[in-house]
DNA sequence: ATGAAAGCGCTAACAA
DNA sequence: TTGTTAGCGCTTTCAT
């Protein structure tokens, strides 16, 4: 390209190279306001008023501007407008575990949710292995309006950057000691309570818990509410508990239960951290044998779309999603009424959700140890066969 | 704020608005590259040069730009570089039905492989109801240099809008007759035509299809498939198939296929468009007193992991998410050889991923059936308990 | 190898 | 209400 040629060789070239080579996708121009100024026979900026809502421009004006632009299909160009009004209206949500069920209904509502409220998402995903903290100056050089993280732990460096940038950061389904950033959780550590509470009450008194990682807040939360409630009703956790890591695939649990059951006296009562976890559980005990929730009870965490399927009816807590998202969109929006330089934690309560797959207490009894909060108000997801007798909201509070 | 108040009223109203209006998200202002020229002593342009990759500048020059850059937290505004670059490296991603687990491990690899090409995605959902064509003029705001589409049928006006402007479009697992758009599918009907072939050679007689909608390529190729193999086998599809609508759902195929064992005279085999929608069939039969597959057949499209569960162990058609998405991607960044203005059609093969859930011809003669062809070199994902014994490619092919 | 200058397409402040 | 003007932060000629 850049040799003289004559021209006729030159033609020649160009058409034989663009078979092959990649080029920077040929564009044939976009039209310009002042193209379509030119052609309404008004002023440049005339053409951007008449593409801003409450603009002062007449009537009349707006029309000729609107019928040139559509007849060279003139189109605003978001990304210069940001250059001057210093907003992209682009949130970056970044999250890793895209494989999990539960981070894929997130972003599909989060996604949902910020179109709704004029927002756009730019997607990036930790890849296996990866790093978060090599992938956030990515997301900020793109100028995003703020950033939702739902994937793994954020070094309060990388936190302090945004901060420091004027970026909001709200973190999603996690809490970092220490970091300077919103953060929006369900209530894991009293759902997690709730089970170990209402297990024991039903007479279980040997307990399988199958971890997820180590180093997750929600996975965290969860197994010290499970054994802390275990302990609170005179459990011996050190005896009566068998603490199973399962990385929270389907898996993973169904192959630790297997080698649980073949093993040693086995218990009478199963919580996975998450659904999934719980499932391989249940096929695990019926590979086995034993029947669920007679033989062995157990229950999971989530409430994803497959725990309502009849070949597991699956007792859990559900993570309100909606409610999440909301709170983590209100919040990177700066929509909450807290002084914008306070770090906000929302934790939001999670949902009993009985079906068929542990035995419990009593309606009664149960509500009594509860403390009677029932919310048969809430509306169910769509499709949700399994029978379900109760409910009932694990405490959930709003911290500021 | 129309109406001409003093000063002080006006500085004192703005003030107390701040706390509660949603703002412009107060921020400190990021560092540019006049800032760092100035600290490091150099032009502005030279800075620009210190971040390009190929640039023409001294070592010692970038190193003075680095160290003063890194001092005041300063990283290049890839949106201002995008306005004279003309490309934003953006890829607009539109999906619909991101409650599919088929759509989610779309978008999962999708985002991964994008993100590796150096691209970032910005994710657009079509809400329930909402209109493709709507949204599309919001992505091409954002000069995304190309568009994936998975999303509903996108009309030709829209997609000849963004040829006009030289923006790229694949359509991601569906074809629009007459829309001038690349396009990466799956080989929809010969899969169904395939399992149409197994189920007759292994004694089948009476069959189910439970359809999704009836509106989209993915599902018409299917039903198309399904039913030309079978009539070619002999089979009076008039007399000899059910056909039910389930929009693709678990909980609609189950309560369809409730009511046609409780009606007629039962099937021996149903094949479900998809995996959630065989699962449903499942445990409908189940509930029936039916044992899958011994009294009955069932088999799904897609592969999802659920479907590997023991629970269920689906024998099912693997939808390759891998080299749809590597397809995809390829034709958006231009990497294919055809030339870019000619409308590339991709097919992909499906695999035959035996589980339990189906009685099949023996393997010699289902071989014979299929062409004999193999691929047990084809990886596993990375779950996968059940049994499987057979694997066999669809045809497959690859149009220009 | 470097700096000066000219925009990319738009909004916003200012005059008229 | 309208047009004129000055940038937003950057890349890219064009001189030097």
């Amino acid at each position: 390209m850049q040799r003289d040629k004559p021209n006729r060789d030159r033609a020649q070239h160009d058409r034989t190279q663009r078979e092959k080579v990649q080029e920077p996708l040929a564009r044939s121009r976009r039209p310009s306001a002042i193209e379509v100024a030119r052609l309404a026979g008004v002023s440049q900026s005339a053409v951007s008023r008449a593409f801003t809502p409450g603009a002062s421009i007449s009537p009349a004006t707006r029309a000729k501007v609107m019928s040139a632009a559509e007849q060279i299909g003139y189109m605003p160009n978001a990304i210069a407008r940001s250059m001057i009004t210093r907003r992209t209206n682009i949130i970056g949500v970044v999250l890793g575990n895209l494989e999990y069920q539960f981070y894929q209904q997130a972003l599909r509502v989060l996604s949902l949710r910020l179109q709704e409220a004029g927002r756009q998402v730019l997607l990036f995903t930790v890849p296996p292995g990866g790093d978060l903290d090599a992938l956030l100056p990515q997301v900020l050089q793109y100028q995003v309006d703020g950033v939702i993280i739902g994937a793994a732990t954020l070094s309060s460096d990388m936190a302090a950057e945004c901060e420091r940038r004027g970026t909001p950061v709200v973190l999603f389904n996690r809490t970092v000691p220490g970091v300077p950033a919103h953060s929006v959780t369900s209530d894991n550590y009293g759902g997690a309570r709730l089970v170990a509470t209402l297990l024991v009450r039903a007479g279980h008194r040997r307990f399988g818990f199958i971890a997820g990682h180590r180093d997750t807040s929600t996975g965290i939360n969860r197994e010290r509410g499970f054994y802390e409630g275990l302990a609170a009703l005179g459990i011996d956790t050190a005896a009566q508990v068998v603490r199973m890591e399962a990385n929270y695939s389907y898996e993973g649990a169904r192959q630790a239960v297997l080698s649980l059951l073949a093993e040693g006296p086995r218990p009478d009562a199963i919580f996975g951290a998450n659904d999934m976890m719980a499932m391989g559980a249940i096929d695990a005990a019926r590979e086995a044998g034993l029947r669920v929730p007679d033989d062995l009870s157990v229950i999971g965490f989530d409430d994803t779309p497959q725990s309502a399927w009849t070949a597991y009816a699956l007792t859990t807590l559900r993570q309100p999603i909606e409610e999440l998202v909301e709170a983590s969109v209100d919040l990177i929006l700066g929509l909450h009424d807290q002084p914008s330089n306070r770090r906000t934690i929302v934790e939001v309560p999670v949902l009993f959700v009985e079906r068929g797959s542990a035995r419990l207490p009593r309606p009664e009894e149960a509500v009594a140890i509860t403390g009677g909060q029932r919310s048969d108000t809430v509306p169910e997801p769509a499709a949700k066969p399994a029978r379900k007798t109760e409910r009932r909201r694990s405490r959930g509070r709003k911290v500021a």
